[in-house]
DNA sequence: GTCTATACTTCGATAGAC
DNA sequence: GTCTATCGAAGTATAGAC
């Protein structure tokens, strides 16, 4: 495999390049992924800004990097809270923390307009889909819901569309509509599963 | 009132002007805002990159023009969508045109960290969603749905969340799930006002 | 009223020093 | 293996020519 360039990249246990992806997820959520430029993760991390592109070649590799670190970190705690014994409340409450919220918006963002990222996020949102339903399909049929009427798929859109649409407006300081649309959501949970878990 | 700058500035009529806006708006749909900088919107005009600050004072203030263009034509659509006998089937028809929706969830995404434009898009949207509810109110009614169940600010949350959502993901290529929940929304709609009107 | 020449800042990236 | 000196391109914005 011919590689085009042969210069040299950091070592990934490397302290700097852990503080690098640090700094750079802390501006995505704070301030948004334009604000991500080599000169400011470096300046947020305390290292000097050369320093970002000896351990990501690119701004494009800083970004999936870190997006691959937090995508398997979500996909973990994904899989645990659908794991209990109330799946629709755990994973409601998990998509709906707001950190968690601001960085996957500001991924499908950037997406947009960085080609080289696009296709590796819709796979990992893709995979995250699946692996919802994979739990769901059987857990909504135990429920008593017709998957001809209301398939696990519709219903695991719905939860995110929910989640990440507040999420953002909110990020605007507009939530007209957001209190009576969540309790919407969990009345529906409740049908199902009962009152929402204490913790 | 003193101002800092006495800077010239382009008349609101200029071809010129209208036909930067037009570019601004092409690219801001389909590269997303950050590729809207003074020279690619320039460039995508056929015009020099100067002349975006002739037009407009700052960046700013060009998507600011653009957002009040399309959010005055926005909410008379709008208003006209909901002035019908099938509201609901009017604004879904609305909400999911995917010129619309990449529009406005890259202002969302855009006002999430520009202070001076944040502002006035949480107010649009805010009267947006105040006049879907005064149509949405009597008309859910009509349907007998019961407004402590489920009011009309749950109903038109729910809608544009979907819609957004779906729109935000296709950006990504990724429509896992989509058909299955515009076919749940559209139940739920043709189940209040009938089915889909033809055209 | 319309557009251009130009300044200054920040950006991503590489080659080479330690 | 780790970091620095430096470059060329792109970004916003202003002053001044037509």
């Amino acid at each position: 495999m011919a590689r085009s360039t042969e210069r040299r990249i950091g070592a990934e246990g490397s302290e700097s390049r852990a503080a690098l992806l640090d700094a750079a997820q802390a501006l995505m959520v704070e301030e948004g992924y334009a604000s991500v430029s080599s000169r400011r993760v470096a300046a947020q991390a305390g290292l000097k800004p050369q320093l970002v592109h000896y351990y990501f070649r690119t701004m494009d590799d800083l970004f999936l990097a870190l997006f691959r670190g937090q995508a398997e970190i979500g996909l973990e705690r994904q899989a645990r809270a659908l794991a209990g014994d109330q799946p629709l409340w755990a994973y409601w409450a998990y998509a709906t923390e707001p950190a968690g919220t601001a960085l996957a918006v500001e991924f499908n963002a950037l997406a947009r307009h960085r080609p080289a990222i696009r296709a590796e996020i819709a796979e990992f949102a893709a995979r995250f889909r699946r692996e919802q339903v994979a739990v769901l399909d059987a857990v909504l049929l135990g429920y008593g819901l017709d998957p001809a009427e209301l398939p696990a798929l519709a219903v695991v859109v719905h939860l995110t569309a929910m989640s990440r649409f507040i999420s953002m407006e909110e990020g605007l300081g507009m939530d007209l509509g957001h209190a009576e649309a969540r309790a919407a959501v969990e009345r529906w949970i409740t049908s199902l599963e009962g009152p929402r878990p204490a913790r």
